[in-house]
DNA sequence: TGAGTAGCGGAATGTTCCGTTCCACTAATG
DNA sequence: CATTAGTGGAACGGAACATTCCGCTACTCA
């Protein structure tokens, strides 16, 4: 039971209200990661004051936000790797589950935002361990194609979310159409190399750094 | 024969900054829409007095930039439209030199930084028109698959330019890479079909208005 | 029932950032 | 030479924004 429902008068706003603004944080760095902080208290429908009651400072939100990102970015991936259904359905049921929660692309976008953090390094490292063993497990079964690295789709990933039209309604709509294009490239047997090198995890590995 | 050519001294140099000027503004702008005026000058090694001779504002500089870039895409697809290979060799060389080329990007993501612009919006009305025919022909060709529509396309190469990694020195690579993938599953018979409707010319004209 | 206070809204503050202007200087020009 | 086009960069002014502060409300709990 959470907070919000167990809870009377005043605590009780304050637990909803605590919901409020993660839930208006994430939308408004997602869509702008430099964004004010008085947009989220405008979004969230409450003044600055009730932000800054919970955390000391914007660093720290953006803080709380990644490490949230990172969490359900974790969480998606062990429910995709769970999945009983076969590898290919599994693996885009998680790509899409994923893209529709923007966890990835929140945590990615605001990496840079806030001095590091050894705590957020170790979440990244066992969030790109699972996503890993779901990359590892497609490709055993053959039907993803074998040019392309595991770094490679965690970069089209965040690019698919990058899509944007402004004051559309239906940019997540857009966004799952293009992923499914995507994924239709990344399935073995592929119909043509690739040029370039794939992207390693060393270098993606660089944004968790100061 | 161009004016740094064909001039001596002070005004030669005047000549060359109005070159070095633009190429710092256009790698400046592209990697970060929001950037100071200082940025530019700095990267092209002269002091801020140079732009402003150039530029009344700020505004009219990203205005200059935006209708150089819609003009290069232009260019890019004329010659598209001109190269007498196959419909889809030809097609995919096209998109290759626009991404490699940033024009369109760049115009795509200035297009919110200034006050619209009637001359501009015609540009772009024009460019428009141009991948539209461009479109056209792959798709009468039979190679592009028939569930795409050009304004997807647009989108998509849009993206395909905002994939980054901070410090790499190979990120034309990596966008090529990616765009070849992409372009993969446009081609015709489309391995399966895509979740939502096909983004709409109206959706994109919207960035050009007030 | 009333003093005490948690929680809050939003104005005020201090600072950083950045577009633009200004001025002194250099060297081409005629 | 005197003039001035072209320039570098410091100085200025205003906007934007994180953070602090103050006064208010309405729970809480004795």
């Amino acid at each position: 039971m959470s907070d919000s429902a167990r809870l009377d008068g005043r605590r009780r706003q304050a637990s909803v209200n605590d919901g409020l603004i993660l839930d208006a944080a994430r939308a408004v760095f997602l869509a702008d990661p430099a964004a004010p902080i008085a947009d989220v208290a405008r979004r969230a429908g409450v003044g600055i004051s009730a932000l800054y009651r919970r955390y000391p400072s914007k660093e720290a939100l953006l803080r709380e936000l990644t490490r949230d990102g990172l969490q359900r970015f974790a969480a998606a991936l062990e429910a995709g790797l769970a999945d009983e259904r076969d590898a290919w359905t599994a693996y885009c049921a998680t790509l899409a589950a994923v893209v529709e929660g923007g966890s990835q692309a929140l945590a990615q976008r605001l990496a840079g935002t806030f001095t590091p953090d050894a705590d957020l390094g170790d979440l990244a490292t066992r969030a790109d361990g699972l996503y890993r063993a779901l990359h590892r497990r497609v490709r055993e079964a053959g039907v993803l194609r074998d040019d392309v690295s595991a770094a490679d789709v965690i970069l089209l990933l965040e690019v698919v979310m990058l899509v944007d039209l402004p004051d559309s309604t239906r940019i997540g709509e857009l966004r799952q159409r293009y992923l499914a294009l995507v994924l239709q490239s990344l399935r073995a047997p592929a119909a043509g190399a690739l040029p370039g090198a794939a992207a390693g995890g060393e270098e993606l590995a660089a944004r968790w750094q100061g």
